[in-house]
Parts: structure tokens; sequence; C-alpha cells
DNA sequence: GCATCACCGAGAGCACTGCTCTCGCCGACG
DNA sequence: CGTCGGCGAGAGCAGTGCTCTCGGTGATGC
């Protein structure tokens, strides 16, 4: 059973994440400072290292705390109920919200990796989770039989073990759906990035009305039309 | 005329900027150190700021050349003789290779924003050259013909001052298409960025066949067919 | 119940960073 | 030939991540 020291330990740990989120929200991940959380804290600046045992490792837990509250918008924004194309649409509106509700975090995720730095293994369960909401739209929509039959079917190009992330096995489902599954996901995550970044500014005068329109596209890429 | 003592700052700014360069090439942005390149330079850490006010400063020349090489290499992989679809995917690849051969400075221009650092005004014309490569190989398939022609044409979704960049005006080209085109190219760079930045990973197996098709599918998105 | 041991916070310190200021030197220009 | 502006060097400030050592204290074994 967990002591009282070990209930600290655990709240002092949280405290500390929540502290290093509100400052990353506002300097940014290259400005977060392990001696201003402590600071903020009202406590020694070496104290921090027993319950962080380095700055990267701070800033690893983030990462896989942002990864899980962009999944968990994503999950909670699929209506199963839905046809797939409105569903497809919503998933990404959420996506793209959470980012500019959290840009800092969003950059973490997305934006540069830390040199130096590879990310852990446990990061990979919580990345994957915005990826396999939209799986899972493309999957259902084929076992509804609202995709577009595939003539000959195309292998060898996915990895067999993200098949069942990119909406399982279906006739309906082969390589090159899936390949544009995966061309489709990574260029949610190019439109928001580059709006976010800032590539976008001059560009387009109606930024929602584009995203919509871009994400409707990327939708019938890979056989999702609002009509069916 | 240029003095001596100018020609020898150009060429000490020159000295400086490339240092950094090389610099980069190792540690990535974050761990570029003034007092690093001055040591490498066999000068006092003060004396740099003679050529460079500042860190950002320095970082940004640094993005200008980036922006111009990456520009560069888009422009001379692209043969205006070839048709549309083999000009699109030929700039794609060479976007791709400059990305895997240049990564830290790919991040530098593609990846998280340095907070607190809005890009200055300079940077505008050098970043735009990738896109403006894709945009006229856009305007020269639509002006050769080669692209459908819209049945109703879709305006005030893009800033007129972007028009010119996205193939300029013509009867094929409407503002459906141009989304469609800047859709294409953020989606082409979600693409490079997810590739080296690790995303990807345990995801496909091979590379390159998945980035062709990608970037195939992508220029059928903006009417360029391989056959026509 | 007491001794022990592990954890924990604080402080000092190291090596490093960006940046500023002041000091002499020396080349260019009037 | 004198003056003035740029230029390099050095010291110094404020800040960083991280380490180590030192007391105190809570949890555990006998």
């Amino acid at each position: 059973m967990p002591t009282a020291r070990d209930r600290a330990r655990a709240e002092l740990t949280a405290e500390i994440a929540d502290l290093a989120r509100a400052q990353l929200a506002t300097v940014g991940a290259p400005g977060l400072s392990l001696r201003a959380v402590a600071r903020e804290l009202g406590m020694a600046s070496s104290a921090v290292y027993r319950y962080f045992p380095s700055r990267d490792e701070l800033l690893t837990r983030l990462i896989i705390d942002a990864y899980d509250a962009i999944g968990a918008a994503a999950e909670s924004a699929d209506d199963p109920t839905a046809p797939p194309a409105a569903r497809w649409l919503a998933v990404c509106r959420a996506v793209r919200r959470w980012a500019q509700d959290h840009p800092h975090e969003y950059a973490l995720l997305y934006g540069s990796p830390v040199p130096g730095y590879s990310a852990p293994r446990d990061t990979v369960p919580s990345a994957v989770r915005v990826g396999a909401v939209l799986g899972r739209v493309l999957g259902d929509a084929a076992r509804a039989g609202l995709l577009p039959e595939t003539a000959h079917r195309t292998t060898g190009l996915v990895e067999p073990a993200a098949v069942d992330l990119l909406g399982g096995d279906d006739p309906a489902l082969d390589d090159a759906v899936r390949g544009r599954a995966l061309l489709a996901w990574s260029s949610l995550f190019g439109v928001v990035s580059f709006e976010l970044f800032g590539q976008f500014t001059g560009a387009v005068t109606d930024a929602d009305r584009f995203f919509d329109d871009a994400m409707t596209d990327l939708a019938g890429l890979v056989g999702l039309h609002p009509a069916g």
C-alpha cells in the first residue's frame, strides 16, 4: 500500500509537471527552465532532480501528456454513429483546435525534435492515438461497405504491424488506400503546422474554410465522400 | 568602392556564418553557441557581436541561407520541358533529398518556430521559392491546356497577392485548384517532416516508394496526371 | 521501542551560455 | 598628420543544467 511519503512524492511530481506545463505554454520548450519551476515552487533547484533526473525526462513527461491530450481530443470528437466523411472532418477539426489552443505543446510534439534526444518507447502508445482514430473511421467505412472496392490489391508497402491501426483488414482496404491514409494523416499535420507556424500568412483569406476544404479533399483521397 | 576593411568584414561575416552552419549541422539549432564559433575561430566571444548583434540575427542569416538552398535545389530539379506530372515529382524528390541531407537546417525552417522570434520580412522572398516552383509547374500545365476545365469558378479563398505565385491566371485555374495546390504544398512538407522526425517509423516498408506514391497522389489532386 | 537506512531538501559549486561594457589598438579619411 | 570610428580582448553580470555533500526525517527491521 502507498505510504504517506509515496503519496507526497506522486503529488509533488505532478505539481512539478503542471508548473512546467504552464511555463511551457508561456515561454515554449527551449525556454523551459528547471530552476524557474523550482523557484516558483519555493524549493531549491537541486531538489527537483529528486523527481526528474534531467530536464529531458521532464520534457518526455510533458510530451507523453500532450500526446494523450491531443489523442483524447481526437477521440472525443469522433461520433461513431455519424457518416464516415463527417467523422473524418470532425476529428481533423478537433486536432486543429487543440493545436491552436496549445501551440507550444503542439510544437513540442510535431515540431523539430530535440537534438540528441530520441523519443523513448513510452511515447509511442500515446503518439499513435490520433492516427488510430482516423484509421478507425476508415476501417468502419470499409466494413460498412462505403468504400470503393479495389480492382487488384496492392501489398507490401505498409508494415504488417501498422495494418490494424489503419482500419484493420477488409476487402476494401489494401496497401494503396492504407498508403493514402498515411498521406492524409501526415497532410493533416502538415496543414496544421503550416498554419500554426505562419507559413500560410498572406496566402489564404479564410483559414477555416480552407482547412475544411482541404480535409474534405484528403477524405476523398482515401475514398470517403460526403454523399456515401 | 569597398575598402580593405569592408572586404575583411564581409569575409569574416561569411566565415562566422559558415562555421555556425557547420555547428548547426552537428548539434542542431538549440545547441548553436556563439561562444563556440568564436572559440573555433580563435577570437573572443565579444568580437563576434561586432558582426551579428545577437544570436537570433545569426539564426536569421542561417534561415535565409537555408531557404535559398532548398529553393535552389527545387528550382534546379525542375526541367520546364518535361511533362508537368514528372516535373512535380522531380521537385518533390529534390525537396525531400535536400531535407535528408540537411536535417537540422530543415528543422530550422519547417520545425518549431523559435519562441519570441518572429521571422523578419527578409526571410519571405527566400521562403517562398519552393512554393513558387510548384506553382510554376501548375501554371505551365494550365497554360498548356493540360488541366481539366473547371465547371464554375470559385473565388475569394486565396489572397490576391498569392495568386501569381500559384500559377498565375488562367481559365483552368480557380481558387479551388489553388487551394488544393496549397494543400499539396503543405502536404509535401508534412510527409517530409513526418519521415524526418520519425513519425513514420514502423509504419512503412519502402519509404522511397511511399513518398513517390504520395506525391503522385498529390499531383493528381491538383489535376496533374502522369498520362496528360 | 529503538536503531538503521533510505529518502529528501538545501546550499555550494562547476562549466557553460548570451550579452554588455570598457579598455587599448590601428586603419581610414579629412 | 591628427582624429575618429571600427575592432579585438578581457572582465563581468545574470542565467542555465547538473553534481555533490551535508543535515534532517520518515519508514522499516529487529
